[in-house]
DNA sequence: AGCCCTCGCGTAAACGGTTACTTCACGTTC
DNA sequence: GAACGTGAAGTAACCGTTTACGCGAGGGCT
């Protein structure tokens, strides 16, 4: 039904293979026919069979990306940092989110092998095993914010280690004396980086104290009333996250205490709500954008040249300090218009 | 390199055609014949080439998005729903987000072409004119969010007439006397739908007083310095969107107003920084997952069978009010622990 | 003049599935 | 017992590209 390499061929009275050759420009073609060529293209409307072409080729010109159940700002950023660098390079995108376990990202996995050229792959559940049983035919994948290493893989993440020391140092350079940590999931390895980073960042003497947390504002809540209550109260609270930060900052002013007067309190990641709560929440910002596009880039200059030496294997992007007024240290109010957050 | 069906059915000790037939299910086959068949696939890890059946069959089970640059929790719980429903449907997802213009636009439906077997189109340029010089080979396309109407095509969208009603509504019933309105983008269907919602809201004899706005929080902020000012100044403003309202509410507090006691404000969508912000804001809720699996189920239903009449055309999902305290009707101070706002 | 290289183009063989025919064996039915 | 329907399986055509190979023409070189 629709139109052919073939009907085209015949309107513009040549062979199948020169009208591969004028479309594509693999092969000397003389600019008239080339000319002909084009233009019975142009008047049949013709587009080239993508499953033919990807059958011959071995090339579907397409990436896919395993996510977990990314909510919010962090998974329409990711998108958007990889959609941008994919259109740049001509590559589409095949995306599977929500997965709550290995078997359905296993599943996900399966499915995708022989639509994608490459795979962008970002899942709490995709460990080195994983991967070598999951990943078939040795398709190229570039791995996103992993604490696993697995040979001839690109590894892409933030810096978790120096955005957590650099925030530790900024709480104890503006006089605060007890730092306390709302850590992350048990499992969850940036969470045990930032960990790491606020134990860095404690000057020597300074006694570290460590709350449970998993990410979650609820956790950031329970973690607030025993820190409201602990003997010798922090002054300052340094949560894994924002949401947890979020949490803390509801659950110690519910016990009555003043942030930042009492106890500073700030956070991880810059989600847009972390500048509209009150007080507007110190936190580290995270090239997210970025970071999806930086890790689309890798993997497509690994299948432009596909046994070249993987030049780089970990990435770590670097994150930035945001100061507001949740640590006592930033404007006192909201500031009066942010400049670019967008609409909708 | 890879096996193929030639590999399995020489493994097997049975033809090509046997292997397909008990590997689809299409015809009868000996369940000894079949077993041996299953064995010698899952033996020789055979993936079927994707490119290959599609090339014959003429389905790629994928459908594509094709959505305008959207931020945030919009594009994310969209997507959410999408994939959900596609997933469950068994069908891939292929994302093209981010075009600025129609060329864009036009340049991204055409390279989808042949990829997938369907398309969810989201975009504000898609509009009839576009939309049939576009979408080359009829190809199933439904619509999400827009005002135009294309026959053959089904739409869904939110109640955007209603919520805006519904809203303008509560306003009056709790005794606010002059309720303004903040717009949206002259040209988008959904703020003018909300517009025209705000109107029929009113009570017979109430003035409308209609602001200038764009969806933007800068737009927003604009407004609320002129409504501050304005001559019988108004006591509750509704604006087109959350982030409108949100650089309203920060406006008029700039202008020395309280919020609610001397001015309610009011959004709709219902982002996740509604609820907290200071004061939470009063909203509509938008189910925007559920508008995405809505879309996709219809999509993939017309993809199951083609020749079916279009049963629906259009579907209007219901949206909910959300009081909150910034209209001063909700409940006094932010909630102690929000219930299901996920991490990360 | 003979040779070789390059350009320009056509012919036909892949690529790896699905499926329309076909064949064969076996009951069933009149 | 002939006709017939049906299950089980094989043969090969087909889907629409790309590309290896072949061939003729023309030009530069020895």
């Amino acid at each position: 039904m629709p139109t052919t390499i073939r009907d085209v061929a015949s309107a513009a009275g040549v062979s199948v293979a020169t009208v591969s050759r004028a479309l594509n420009g693999t092969a000397f073609v003389e600019p008239g026919t080339r000319q002909r060529v084009l233009d019975a293209a142009q008047a049949l409307r013709f587009t080239p069979s993508v499953a033919a072409r990807s059958l011959i080729t071995r090339r579907t010109d397409t990436i896919g990306a395993l996510l977990p159940d990314l909510h919010g700002e962090y998974f329409s950023e990711l998108i958007r940092g990889i959609d941008q660098a994919a259109r740049a390079r001509g590559l589409h995108l095949l995306v599977s989110s929500s997965h709550g376990d290995a078997t359905e990202a296993a599943a996900a996995l399966r499915a995708m092998n022989g639509r994608v050229d490459g795979l962008l792959v970002m899942s709490p559940h995709a460990d080195a095993a994983f991967l070598q049983n999951n990943l078939h035919n040795n398709l190229p994948a570039v791995l996103i914010n992993t604490g696993i290493e697995l040979p001839g893989h690109a590894r892409f993440g933030v810096d978790n280690f120096g955005g957590a020391r650099t925030m530790t140092r900024h709480l104890v350079a503006s006089g605060r004396k007890r730092v306390a940590f709302i850590g992350g999931p048990a499992d969850n390895d940036e969470a045990l980086l930032r960990l790491a980073g606020y134990r860095a960042g404690l000057k020597p003497g300074m006694r570290e104290a460590v709350f449970e947390g998993n990410f979650s504002e609820e956790a950031g809540w329970a973690a607030g009333r025993r820190i409201a209550q602990s003997k010798p109260r922090p002054d300052a609270v340094f949560a894994a996250n924002d949401m947890t930060a979020l949490g803390c900052l509801a659950a110690l002013r519910e016990a009555g205490l003043r942030v930042p007067e009492d106890v500073a309190v700030v956070g991880f990641d810059d989600i847009p709500i972390a500048r509209y709560v009150t007080p507007a929440l110190t936190t580290i910002r995270v090239p997210i954008a970025a970071l999806g596009a930086a890790a689309l880039e890798s993997l497509a200059r690994t299948l432009e040249s596909p046994h070249s030496p993987q030049l780089v294997h970990t990435v770590v992007m670097p994150v930035e300090l945001v100061v507001r007024s949740s640590c006592g240290a930033g404007p006192p109010a909201r500031p009066a218009m942010p400049n670019n957050l967008p609409a909708h």
